[in-house]
DNA sequence: AATGAATGAGGTTTCATTCAT
DNA sequence: TATGAATGAAACCTCATTCAT
C-alpha cells in the first residue's frame, strides 16, 4: 500500500505539481481514504522526502557503478552516465521531474540531507572530467566545474522534452549528446 | 502599481512557488490590500500569464534581433544567443524560473498562446543550426532538433545554478559553453 | 463582530469546553462563516488568549481599586474583594471558568504573560493579610501564603456551584464567607 | 494491563486534558497498540467513567470511615476530612483534577451516576456541620449548605496549587486550614 | 484607486473506532 | 490477548475571490 501510494503520488506530482495535488487526489486515485494515507506517512512532506531520497540514492548508485568500472575510459564513463540518465527517463522520469521541481517544498531538515547528495552527483562528474584531463582524453584547459554544469544541463533538460515512446530512442539521443559533448558541432 | 505588483510577484513566485505564494503575501510585500490586487488583475492566473508573456516576448525579441544581424556568422549568432541567455539571468532569472516551473498553472487558453512562442524560440535555434550546416560552419550530419534541445539544456539549466554575483561572469560562462558546444571537450 | 465572536465563544467554551467547541460551532452560533472567524483571529488560541487577558486584567483592575481605597480597613478590603468576586459571577462567571479550566490550552508564550498576572492577584491578597497582621486586625501567627490560597479557594470554588439567579444573593454569600473567614465556625 | 492503561491515562488526562489526549498517546505511553485499548475498554468515555467512579467511590469510603468514628468530635471529624483530602493529593491528585475538570466529557448516563455521589460527599459535610451545631461545637446560626461549599472550596482548590513534594507538608496545610475554618483569621 | 469585511470551497491533519487475523 | 490496516467524520486553517463603500 505504501508503495502504491508512493507510485501514484509520483505520477500526480509530476502531472499537476506537489502543491496542486491534494491528499484527496492521491487517495482517490487508488481507492482508499485519507486515513490510510496518514497511516503510512506522517505528512505530505514525508512522502515528498521519500520520493526524493529514493530517486537520488538510486541515481548515485547507478553513477557509482559506472564510475567504478575500471575497464572503461573516461569517455566511455561519460557516455555511460549520459546513457543511464536518458534511459532512466522512461521509468524514473516522473521522479526526476519531481526531484528537480519540488525540492522547494522540503523542510530545511530534509533539504540538509538531499542537497549534499545532489551536489555529490555533480561533483562526481566534475571529478570524471578532471580524470579525463589528466589521462589525456579531455582538453587540459577545460573549466571542469562549469563543464560539469553544462553536461548536466544537456541531460537533465531532456527530462522536460524527451518522450521515451517517441520515434527516437534514448540510446540514439545519448549518442547524439555524447558526440556533441565530446566533439562539438563545428566542422 | 501594476508594475510593482508584477515585479514583487515574480520575486515571490521564484522564491516560494506560484501556489505557495498567496495574494496576501503579494500585497503584504508592497503594503497594500487585496482589493488593490483585484483592481489591477482579474485573477491570480492573469498575473501569471502576464509574467509569462512578458518573459517569452522579451526573449523572442532578443533572439530576433540576433538572428536578423546579417553581419554575424552562424557561430557568432549562436554565441550571441548563449551570451544573451546567460547575461539575462541577472535581471530576468526570476522570470525565467517562473516561466519554466509554473507553466503548469496557466489555463488551457493561456497555454495555447504561450506554448507556440516557447516552441518558436527553440525552432529558431534549430533553424540556425540548419543554416550553419548549409553554409559549412557546422557538421552536416547533425540532428538539428536534438542538438537544439541540447543547447537549450546547457543554457536553461544555468538558471538553476548560475550566480550572477559570483566569481565567474556571465560572459566567461557563455564563452566556456559556446566553446564546449562548438568544439566539444575531447582533445 | 469581533466582540460578538468573543462573547459567544466564552459561553460555548464555558458550556462545552475549549477543545470540545469547534470554530464551526462558534460561527454557526452567530450565523457567519469560518472565514469571518479567521478574519478577526489568527487562530483559536489567539481567541482564548484574548478571553484570558480580558478577564485577568479586569479582575486586577477591580482588585486594585479596592486595595487602593484608604478609607477601608483590612477587613473591609477583604470583604470587598470577596463580594466583588461573588458578584462578578453573574457577568463574568463564564469567563472565570474558562480562565481557570482552559489555561492549559494556551501556548507557552501566552502563558508567560498570563501566569504572572494570575499570581499577582493572589500575592495582592497575601499582602493584604500581612497588612492586617501588622495593623492588629488579623492574628499575628497566620501563614499568609497558605491563608491566601484558602481564601481564593472559597471564592473561586463558588464559580462552580453558585447560581446568581438562585434564592440566595451574591451579597448574602459574600457575607457568610467573610464571616467564616474572619470568625471561623466554632462557637 | 487494564490497570496500567488506567493509571497512565490519569497522568495524561491530568497533564494534557481528556480531549487533548488521544488513544494513541495512551497506548504509546505504555508500548501497546490501539487494538489493546479497545480490548479492555469499549470507548474512551468508558475509561473516563472508570476513573471517575474509582475516585469518587474511594473518597466516599474514606469519608464514611471518618464520619462513622464515634470517638471523634465534630471538629475532629472535620479536621480528619480536611487532612484526608490534603494527604490524598500526593496519590490521588491527578485523579481529583480529572474528576473536577473532565466531568463534562461524560455521557448523560454516566453523569446520572456520578453527580449524586459527588453531591453526597458535600451533603455529608453539610450534615457534619449540622451535627456540630446541635452538639454545641459550631455556632448555631451557620448556613450549613453555604459553609459546606466554603469548606470544599478551601480543600478542593488546594489540588490546583499544593505541591506534595514542596517545603510545607500536607499535615501542616491541613492544620492551617482547619484552624482558619474553625477560628477564622481575625484577632 | 483602494479598502475591509465576508465568503465558501478546499487544504492538511487528527482521531475514535472497527475488524480480520 | 493483542495487532495492524483501514475508515470516515470532523478538526483547524488557508485562500482566491467578491463587493459595498
Amino acid at each position: 500500500m505504501k508503495e502504491k501510494i508512493t507510485e501514484k503520488s509520483i505520477r500526480l506530482f509530476d502531472q499537476k505539481g506537489f502543491s496542486e495535488t491534494s491528499i484527496q487526489d492521491i487517495v482517490d486515485s487508488i481507492g482508499v481514504t485519507k486515513g490510510t494515507f496518514y497511516y503510512y506517512f506522517s505528512s505530505k512532506e514525508e512522502l515528498l522526502m521519500d520520493i526524493h531520497l529514493r530517486y537520488i540514492d538510486d541515481m548515485l548508485d547507478n553513477q557509482h557503478e559506472i564510475l567504478g568500472d575500471d575497464s572503461k575510459s573516461s569517455k566511455e564513463k561519460l557516455f555511460a552516465i549520459v546513457q543511464m540518465l536518458l534511459s532512466n527517463i522512461k521509468t524514473q522520469g516522473a521522479s526526476a521531474k519531481v526531484f528537480f521541481r519540488e525540492m522547494r517544498n522540503l523542510s530545511d531538515e530534509s533539504l540538509s540531507e538531499i542537497i549534499p547528495k545532489r551536489d555529490q552527483f555533480r561533483l562526481n562528474i566534475e571529478k570524471l572530467i578532471e580524470e579525463g584531463k589528466q589521462n589525456g582524453e579531455f582538453r587540459a584547459n577545460l573549466n571542469s566545474p562549469i563543464i560539469a554544469f553544462g553536461i548536466l544541463g544537456v541531460t537533465n533538460w531532456s527530462y522536460q522534452w524527451f518522450n521515451p515512446d517517441g520515434s527516437i530512442s534514448d540510446r540514439e539521443v545519448a549518442e547524439i549528446f555524447t558526440e556533441m559533448i565530446l566533439k562539438g558541432i563545428e566542422i
